[in-house]
DNA sequence: ATAGAAAAAAGTGTACACACTTTGCGAGGG
DNA sequence: CCCTCGCAAAGTGTGTACACTTTTTTCTAT
């Protein structure tokens, strides 16, 4: 089967977040079920499920009888965001101290490399993100605890469309690196408590970073809209 | 209005919800589509929909084509699930140690108090249990982040259904009291660190306890059908 | 002109119909 | 006897119609 038992409202989930992700919606975009269900060839009903559940997820807002809306984090609530999210990955990070296998660190310690590499060339920034994401990732799943993989993942993936900003903000990266170093030899040393302290410290600062970054340019999201870059799977 | 702007689905959701924390319906039921709109009085679409909603919150498991059913814990996951737990509010209680107001401090303090006269006084365990969530609820929200809040609640949720066993486990009341002390002392004593190791500890044991007690007694859930054990706290 | 009310337009919530998938069961071959 | 294949019943996924709510526009009176 080429479907994958995919039903038609996972298809439209799945497509909506993309553009989420990629930037084609911006947070405060208004979602029309109509509209969606017009662009996605299906009918409103598989649109409305998976407005649901991208409401569930807390990537969309949605009140009864009113338009779904991209989720639009003002700064107190992304401040906190950052704030659980860096308690969740150095909780992530105290247990995966001592259970990563040696093959997931030495993969850690490739990623962490390439992006070292990545800087120093000054390669394409867009792929030390990617490069990041997977380090923090590669970390989180590294505790083994599903449960608690899921519900940071989920967290993370809250404030992913805002991570696009970071990319080009002057002189993070490199110290962002520098932290990331610090996380890798605590994570080595096999001391859990200082790896946590870092990754603590390092998530918070990002986000206040992050915030910083967003309240300077204060320009509407509205300026990152090529719109229709994407096209969806037909089945 | 008496109305208060909840749609039909939303309903439907709060009932089956109740349900499920009432242990009306227990671990491994189907839930029918069908039935359940007759039974509502209201067609299968907002049934179908409120479905969605509490699979999104792990609260029911549902696969393509497949019929709902509420969520079974294995050992291996339940044991992951309070691992995670207890991360989540030492996390909490970390934050919580310098940030909980003087008001409630006392409030907490209230709340051992009154279980611990409920322990000397050989009261109703189940009321012992209601003071015992509410003591954790009460040091949860004392961090004041509302998205390391609701993370931690919502994962809490997804064990209550079981929680109903462990009041009855001989013996455990008391060994919780104890623990209760050393959180409650090292909160006033303001040692955040301390306070994360005691309530990580307490949360683990608590989650192996009810394993414990649930391997035990390996009849079907069917048998702990009385209804209405364990009263819960809306908003 | 402008504020307010009334009506039209747009959009969401729900019911119902029907196709497709899964599941349970019974008949026929090994 | 039991395994398998296939058919019937049950149940889910989606399209469509319509009622009800919100939003926008238009019309009226001050």
């Amino acid at each position: 089967m080429t479907d994958h038992d995919l039903t038609q409202a996972d298809t439209v989930r799945l497509a909506i977040e993309r553009e989420i992700f990629g930037g084609q919606l911006a947070p405060g975009d208004a979602l029309e079920e109509g509209r969606l269900a017009k662009r996605f060839g299906v009918s409103r009903t598989p649109v409305r499920e998976a407005i649901t559940q991208l409401a569930q997820a807390g990537l969309i807002t949605k009140r009864a009888h009113r338009r779904a809306v991209v989720a639009q984090l003002d700064p107190g609530t992304m401040l906190e965001l950052f704030e659980a999210l860096a308690e969740l990955e150095g909780a992530a990070v105290f247990l995966s101290t001592s259970r990563m296998s040696a093959s997931e660190k030495s993969e850690l310690k490739d990623i962490h490399e390439a992006a070292a590499e990545n800087l120093r060339s000054n390669g394409d920034p867009n792929e030390y993100a990617d490069l990041g994401f997977a380090f923090h990732q590669r970390i989180v799943r590294g505790c083994h605890n599903s449960a608690l993989i899921d519900t940071t993942e989920w967290l993370a993936l809250r404030v992913l469309p805002y991570r696009r900003f970071q990319v080009v903000a002057p002189g993070r990266l490199q110290i962002n690196q520098t932290d990331h170093d610090a996380i890798v030899s605590a994570i080595f040393a096999g001391d859990a408590e200082a790896a946590r302290e870092e990754i603590r410290r390092h998530t918070l600062e990002q986000g206040d970073a992050l915030m910083r970054f967003i309240a300077l340019n204060k320009t509407s999201h509205a300026d990152f809209h090529p719109n229709g870059l994407i096209k969806e799977q037909p089945v």
